[in-house]
DNA sequence: TGTACATCAGTGAACGCGCGTTCACTGATGTAC
DNA sequence: TGTACATCAGTGAACGCGCGTTCACTGATGTAC
């Protein structure tokens, strides 16, 4: 689809039903955001002219754009959670085989979507502060993603399937390695990637054992 | 200094000193990505009024906008390596003493300049290839400082310092980690780093053990 | 030694573009009486 | 049952801004004769 696609005729929602253009304005703004994999490609005017209504339109749901991008984060968050808690449940009884199948949702995340994963750990969305957010909208955004990988490697260890004897500090480190593999899959154009090379990395920095 | 300062007074260069123009192009875009922390304050116009000088200049010596921000990443890129290198120069006769050497000046590059580092490795500047920059010019980027950590774990290996029986591979996952680390450090407003993440991670990726 | 000329290193004004944002408005839909 | 009215969910036109880019130009500097 064109970036500049003519407005479609767009019926008014009922009254009531005002809250359902919010949610075509996060809609649209994801759909640009996997089709351009860039946050440029995310302006009020380009989310205005995909849904097929004015401009002005948004600022009855966001104060401004950048509280558009928080909502979009937040909702991107809370579905990589999900997908590492459902990859950790539909794993066998093995707790390494459950942390290696978070893991590997966390970098199909990365891969099949690497415009969402760049604004939720890029960096490449960084909201200068004199917007309509504030500090505290900020914190914490992935630390439940962090606390799935704590829960799966303190398995591993009661198991003794990992000899970390430092639950946070080790899976802060292979959450790193995880960002590190994932965004340069993202970022690089291209690159002789070992084919192994997110097992070495999650069994290197997780300290796994064999059985 | 204020982004919008008032163009100071600029004398022309002399004839045959048209280049130093280009110089000071590079340098003033450096400064503006170090100042506001933001590739987004590097536009043509804020060099021009940065240095002095009309806009248009800027075009003898720059095909597009793109093609400054290749010049600024070509430079310190080549700054990284020669930081590397000095760096595992400098450390003692212990090959995996020379390692971390090395690593950490990958981090204090990153952690002194996060502008230049998220330009380099942080995907914040990815050039459309409809501009004047090709393929071509982006392939091989940051293979002198891979070769770096290549060269220092083989030293590492060949002391008895490192277990890794494939350097390439545990060369990457190293620079992953050591990227993972130092671009959300950069990103992250406020995380409760572990004080011994960078070893821990160095540690592990480069399968280093005691003497 | 003087002078015409080519070249170099830029300049100044103007253009169209997409952007965020404002303002006054409109028209359908429920609700009170 | 009818009708006036408030509310909701938007719209359309316009604004100023900074941007990249173009065009014709200018003025100092070196060179040929």
């Amino acid at each position: 689809m064109k970036d500049n696609e003519p407005a479609p005729a767009r019926r008014r929602n009922r009254r009531g039903e005002g809250r359902k253009l919010r949610d075509e304005i996060i809609t649209a703004a994801v759909e640009l955001l996997d089709e351009q994999g860039d946050e440029r490609a995310i302006t009020l005017r380009s989310i205005a002219r995909r849904i097929g209504c004015a401009a002005p339109s948004i600022y009855a749901h966001f104060a401004d754009p950048q509280a558009i991008m928080l909502a979009v984060v937040r909702q991107e968050f809370a579905q990589l959670t999900t997908a590492m808690r459902a990859a950790v449940a539909d794993a066998g009884e093995d707790p390494a085989e459950r942390l290696l199948a978070a893991c590997h949702a966390y970098l199909d995340l990365a891969r099949t979507h690497p415009g969402r994963y760049r604004i939720m750990f890029g960096g490449l969305w960084t909201p200068n502060m004199e917007g309509s957010i504030t500090e505290a909208d900020m914190d914490g955004l992935g630390m439940d993603a962090l606390q799935v990988l704590i829960d799966a490697l303190g398995d591993c260890v009661a198991a003794g399937r990992s000899t970390s004897t430092d639950l946070f500090s080790d899976a802060v480190a292979l959450w790193l390695g995880l960002h590190g593999l994932a965004h340069q899959r993202a970022v690089i154009r291209e690159f002789p990637w070992p084919e192994d090379i997110a097992e070495r990395i999650i069994a290197a920095l997780a300290r796994l054992k064999d059985a």
